[in-house]
DNA sequence: TAAGGTTACGGCGATCGTAACGATC
DNA sequence: GATCGTTACGATCGCCGTAACCTTA
């Protein structure tokens, strides 16, 4: 048994078990793979894998139960990998960021460049990404850390932390009824809706709240993205839901904001990461950061 | 990094960072451990080990934290042989059990002899151990299960099963004034008392059971072995306090036993494996095995 | 016939063993 | 001088790549 063995268990289990992308994926040719994986269930006694023909087709009793351990190999390995580096030279290295839209837009930019001057030698990456992928993205080692709102909280092998906590703001064009008197979900209600997809950015704290009041909402527009609901809401569409902190004084000097905090459940902001995976220490400089930059705003 | 060099830094901890000890351990010379060792640490870019001279005398900070990550592979490893062996034939292996001479003279017998029958290609090997070593006996991988009363409880990386429960006894000789009469602590406590060794087969309790009614007690014996106890009961030095299971009505005729279940609190003997370890099917029905006989009896 | 996998064979490199040397007690 | 570790060098064994071959969609 060795190392890359292991490690072709992964790959393969990544690669639909294609020996011959797996060989493509660890620079070797296809041949040598095979003969490793064949060595490989020759000296536990039996086979990995399910064989069709010469495909193979799925895996064996034994090769699941092993698929286990297999990935606390590996990522124990990468982890003493990122251990030296970081060792070595600990401002030295990659952060990979996955967010959606109103976090990368509305509140990372602070935290992020106050990182970036402490840490010029750690290249950023930014993978923008729905709610539900973040944490796959997290799985699959294609982010370090993951910043969103909604459906972090089912995963258990995810380290959570709130990073902010903040509230729904209605925006609206200037002399628009909403933009004066009190606010009610029933007189909300009566308006069309622009507010974000579902899964996005505490949309189901929006869901919960009209729904405890009985109150049918008229979603016409249902976006991702802050800026394209503030577009449409200049537009005269109807009016916006968004997140509080997706209002900005100087740019939408011709919306009107009004809090929503007493109307819509609250919803925080999360960072999470993997548990066994070791964050070299700028990243957890970063995650500090992060929540500085939190304290220093209320939505 | 493969597999071996990992290998070499769980076996250099062994001993005590000898590296031409670790080369006998991996049946390859010295001078390959050496070599392995500083490919590693040059592969990862600094060292892993304090030297003095040429000697190791401690690890880096840097090797101090790789080490967890080291033993995660280690474990791993010998999981996926074992679960492949198991796989391979499940009738097959070894069991290896510590426990204290109580458990292993009076309550393991039964279970063993109907596992041995089930199980007639798993050699077992019975490891006999104060209770403190028993739970170093698992983590130092001499035993796959561990049988024991005492100071079990306060390691985390330990799943427990409670066995069975089971009260002290009293045995004097007959004719002995404590062989009748109701009996009490108080009353206990004015005769010379043999038991156990502290940290044996329950011993706190009867510690506890004392010193809340206040009572001094005059230990004159202090034995990890039942039979030593009763074998000084005979002799008319003092009365014995003994796991219940440890009265053999046919043996020891010429004693007589009381039950104490109303005076010293029950103890609970538990069985203890490594969290992370793979445990064999067979070993499972060990445990089982356990616990059946468990049920059979009452002390 | 293209795509996926196995088997045979030759060459190269990693790693071992021998052995001589250095250091420390 | 005994113990422990490093370094040099030759030999070996493992593993890769090339290539021919097999099988199935």
């Amino acid at each position: 048994m060795n190392l890359s063995q292991i490690e072709l268990l992964r790959i393969l289990q990544e690669t639909n078990l294609n020996l011959s992308k797996a060989a493509e994926k660890m620079h070797i040719v296809q041949s040598a793979v095979s003969r490793q994986l064949n060595l490989f269930e020759t000296e536990l006694g039996s086979p990995l894998f399910e064989r069709q023909g010469k495909k193979l087709v799925g895996m064996t009793a034994l090769g699941l139960k092993i698929m286990d351990e297999v990935a606390i190999i590996n990522r124990a390995k990468t982890n003493i990998q990122h251990i030296a580096a970081d060792f070595l030279d600990s401002n030295k290295g990659t952060l990979h960021i996955a967010t959606t839209h109103t976090q990368a837009k509305y509140f990372l930019p602070t935290p992020i460049s106050r990182f970036r001057e402490k840490y010029p030698g750690v290249s950023i990456y930014m993978v923008q990404a729905s709610p539900e992928q973040l944490i796959d993205q997290l799985h699959t080692h294609k982010a370090d850390i993951a910043i969103c709102t909604e459906r972090v909280d089912l995963v258990s092998d995810l380290v959570l932390k709130t990073c902010y906590e903040w509230h729904h703001a209605l925006v609206v064009p200037e002399n628009h009824p909403l933009s004066k008197g009190e606010i009610t979900l029933k007189r909300l209600s009566q308006f069309p809706i622009l507010t974000y997809s579902f899964g996005y950015t505490g949309r189901s704290n929006i869901e919960v709240a009209f729904k405890k009041e009985g109150l049918e909402i008229d979603i016409i527009l249902a976006a991702a993205d802050t800026d394209v609901i503030k577009t449409y809401v200049r537009l005269g569409l109807g009016v916006g839901l968004i997140a509080g902190m997706a209002y900005d004084s100087l740019v939408d000097s011709d919306l009107v904001a009004r809090d929503l905090s007493h109307l819509i459940p609250s919803s925080r902001t999360k960072i999470a990461y993997l548990k066994h995976n070791y964050l070299p220490l700028y990243s957890q400089h970063f995650i500090d950061e992060l929540l500085i930059a939190a304290k220093e705003k209320t939505y």
